[in-house]
DNA sequence: TCCGGCTTCTGACGCCGCGTCAGATACGCT
DNA sequence: AGCGTATCTGACGCGGCGTCAGAAGCCGGA
């Protein structure tokens, strides 16, 4: 039974010394910048690696091929979406439920201004089929459903909201929205409506949503 | 002013014959079958041409690169697109407001089914900030998302939603929601949820944001 | 039927990124 | 300083990209 494994491997798994553990990073931080001004679709090993002034033979040291530098980056995304979840443990079904909501909405367009490039490629390949990133998926967004779908069945056994309401389904579409709709926020704009529009219009459809209220 | 050109066009503008515009449908549908089948990021000029029988020079007179191809194949699912209004533009006011909503969402899941792999491509990129892809999609989901701001606009003034919520920002919404919801389907039926699970869902989910009963 | 001109197709090419391996280089330890 | 290991990279064969000149196919007129 091995223990649990907390050190940092290369592409062929070995142990990674703190000068490659460093170089790693440098490469991720390179594949997150490239991702973000260009996207996946033009992301190329050899620029990623020229951007830190390496050799794409160096990059298979780390990274079996792209995807799994991009998975390392999704994975690195949780650890940003975990503490959205004290927005919601607490529920929002006092007064100032409203505006908790909106609070919470706040935090996850910040989350996901900081992290959009590689979730959208999270996405893409979970809804391609590509299981390892469904995974990631699953798992980033487990804590806000889990934590939404209690909200739903709250509601419910309060009869504020209709039984045939799938708790864990409502969850993930209200995930569904936020991500969604954020990157309309130019086009949104251009409509001429006011700023902080779509952030209220979210916390709105999410209340109503999951509270029932 | 010259009068509107409806005639199709080869990468470099000239007119395309009877023998040239089959050519155009078979690399289109060729396109389409690989799309779907591997993804974007797999998708090779090659291996498109290599599925009708020819060359990739001969792709090149057609479209000036793969995204002009997934751009033709996006605005052909317009045609797929349009039809569903009629499920929104009576209203969802009467008895049978539930059954309509449903109906439109079954619209949806069938049209979604039929053409996942190229909205997928269409709505990464524009979210990428492609300027063409970015309009192909406003174009796509416009009268979806006017017939549904008609309808949040018509529950705010008879006082069943809030006058915050903004219409447009929701309807954008509910397309987001179902657009992200289905592929899903599978991780939700692995759940447990019986099936038609997700349907009822949303029809509830659309019919409360949108006319806020 | 044959010919000429136009439309459509493609072989072949130079370029560039991919992924690998053997060998070079840097580092840490004694 | 010298050794052994960890880390890096130059160089290569492969394959897709995008282009161009010319080949092949098609059609109407004589």
């Amino acid at each position: 039974m091995p223990r649990p494994n907390k050190t940092v491997l290369g592409a062929d798994g070995r142990v990674l010394g703190s000068r490659a553990e460093s170089t790693r990073i440098r490469l991720l931080d390179a594949t997150s910048k490239l991702l973000a001004e260009s996207g996946v679709l033009e992301l190329r090993i050899v620029d990623i690696t020229r951007e830190v002034g390496s050799s794409p033979a160096t990059f298979y040291q780390y990274f079996v091929d792209v995807d799994a530098a991009i998975l390392a980056l999704a994975d690195q995304a949780i650890r940003d979406e975990a503490p959205m979840v004290s927005h919601l443990a607490t529920g929002w079904d006092d007064d100032d439920g409203l505006e908790r909501a909106r609070a919470f909405v706040d935090a996850y367009i910040t989350f996901w201004d900081n992290n959009s490039a590689v979730l959208r490629v999270r996405n893409l390949k979970a809804e391609e089929g590509n299981a390892a990133f469904r995974e990631a998926r699953s798992k980033a967004n487990l804590l806000l459903i889990q934590a939404m779908s209690k909200m739903v069945e709250q509601a419910q056994s309060a009869g504020r909201l209709p039984a045939e309401m799938h708790p864990f389904v409502t969850a993930t579409a209200m995930i569904a929205v936020i991500e969604r709709l954020l990157p309309y926020r130019t086009e949104i704009a251009r409509r001429g409506a006011p700023a902080g529009t779509l952030r209220d219009t979210l916390a709105l459809l999410l209340y109503r949503s999951l509270t029932g209220r």
